[in-house]
DNA sequence: TTGTACGCGTTATCAC
DNA sequence: GTGATAACGCGTACAA
């Protein structure tokens, strides 16, 4: 049960390869009598290209290359999301390794893929510094996600703004002592995170309290731990901003085990508007994260890169989402 | 800036390209200096194997093809990861197409995949049928997730058995009116599920009464209109067992809009465990399904397959996982 | 328009 | 142990 091959095709058809490959590719104009007698020995033979060695001969893979971070958070996962639907309907596939959020393994991810011959890049998040990109990658079209590095192609979201709005917007009702719960310590997102709401609030010509500032890791867990923890401390607070959704349902939780009723006492802002966000009890305000979306444009620059055109990065704008989980106090 | 090749290190080292071929995959003894002369060369030069060279030669492509349905559930998206995850630390890598759930895109889809001479196919749900997937992929190791096709090495949960236990449960509680939210029509989850809802309330000799046994699609969305419109209509339950947690959360936020107390006045119950689930106010009851293992799973008796091994198929087990969300009445 | 012959980078089969 | 050399299946100058 030999895989039928081009050859078998020309045979077959009464033709050289190369005319059946012409018309496979629509390289050149050939005879409607042949085109047609190819066509039907590749239907009736159920003849289907090999794509490897398609790629070998002509140097392009037809693959694009993602590393991904399984780090359990939907806001990547959404991300990879965007990217398959986008390549669906392209002659591309993308080919996915995990970083595991660690520089070592990362590096391994991006030579393996190198190592297929990809045809581009789609790095979401991850930790591998510019300079080690550039190099790694050099000469190969290459978008990063979620992550801005000056002298790439990114598609990233302005975190810093956003986050600003948001405490802006806590202010605005009211709110004076707003407990952030910042991301992991390294993470970029988390750092521009906080420094848009320390700006509101310098704005604001309100004092950063510091037993208001507290570390977690984007998960949900860490909500519900450090509310836990500041309630039990009687720290008060009338707000907090959470790092993401994720630990803004942590926030909740922890909340709702206390009896303290959301919005009316405490309100609440997360970051990404994961599905579930709106589903919430009540439903969750939130800084909207087109993840997905971002995936779709990330694919779709490389795309253009590939073509040879020139890409700029793309700083796509937040959106604060007004549900219910902000009460105004005065 | 030509890509170096394994001739380039031949000349480099001194030695033949079959040798460097020879230490770079340790088919055979090579004497020491030489093979060090090779590695050094390789180091020097940065040298990468090109892999669609050797899988043309070798005729295995080192791929594999997983045919994913990017319906927007949290359960398929949880299974990709899994695959993925799992295929990490090993020569192959995982290629991805999107189904979307229709039979035509999943066949092109599959085709696609076969064009590549992936080396294996693991198909994420989808709705072709058995015979056609037999006839597509035949003498292809393939392995199906979330789906029980007889004839085919499958990775699924036992849904029916699940739904039952999660029904008796209830009705242990003293629930007599129990809805339940079915998913998508023809999907066999919600068929296998419904059945188990039905088995339980015969064994206890409850009727089946038809206004409680709504229709939904998985989606938050139908939990939140469905058990809105019940209400309305005045149609009376103490318990509703959802599609899924989305759906559940769609039922909670239904019943806190009604000021409806869950789990006082109403119970629920999810499937799935999603990440989410254990957040919810409160926590939601909810059947887990292990549906990153089962993408490891699925992944790993891909592996087998390919290495020549036979293998059968996996009923995983679900686990009612009790946690808040349900009360005892009487 | 069509066919011939060679190249793509490796692996595998031989002899040596 | 080691090195030529022929596959692997397709694209593409080049010539016809």
């Amino acid at each position: 049960m030999k895989n039928i091959t081009i050859d078998d095709i020309a045979r077959v058809a009464g033709v050289s390869k190369s005319t059946v490959s012409r018309v496979l590719n629509g390289t050149a104009k050939v005879h409607p009598d042949k085109k047609k007698a190819v066509e039907e020995a590749t239907e009736r033979l159920g003849f289907q290209p090999n794509v490897v060695a398609s790629s070998l001969a002509r140097g392009r893979s037809m693959t694009i290359g993602v590393l991904t971070q399984l780090m359990g958070t939907p806001f990547y996962d959404a991300i990879s999301q965007g990217v398959i639907a986008e390549f669906n309907d392209t002659p591309y596939s993308p080919i996915f390794v995990d970083g595991q959020w660690q520089k070592g393994e990362e590096v391994d991810a991006i030579r393996a893929l190198i190592g297929r011959r990809v045809d581009g890049l789609v790095l979401i998040g991850g930790s591998v510094p510019s300079s080690e990109i550039a190099n790694l990658c050099s000469g190969l079209p290459t978008v990063i996600v979620g992550r801005n590095l000056p002298g790439h192609k990114c598609v990233y979201m302005n975190n810093e703004a956003c986050a600003y709005e948001a405490t802006k917007y806590l202010i605005a009702q009211g709110h004076r002592d707003i407990a952030v719960i910042r991301g992991l310590e390294h993470h970029q997102d988390a750092v521009d995170r906080f420094a848009g709401y320390q700006r509101a609030l310098l704005e604001a010509g309100l004092p950063l309290k510091q037993e208001l500032v507290q570390s977690g890791d984007f998960s949900a867990d860490s909500g519900l731990e450090i509310v836990g923890d500041l309630l039990r401390r009687n720290v008060s607070f009338t707000a907090v901003l959470a790092a993401n959704d994720l630990t803004a349902m942590g926030v909740r939780l922890a909340l709702y085990r206390n009896d303290i009723p959301v919005p009316e006492k405490v309100s609440i802002i997360g970051f990404d508007d994961q599905l579930e966000a709106a589903y919430m009890s009540p439903p969750l305000t939130t800084v909207k994260q087109p993840s997905r979306k971002m995936g779709s444009y990330a694919s779709q620059c490389l795309l253009k890169m590939i073509d040879g055109k020139s890409i700029d990065s793309i700083c796509v704008d937040g959106e604060l989402v007004q549900r219910e989980s902000v009460a105004s106090i005065q």
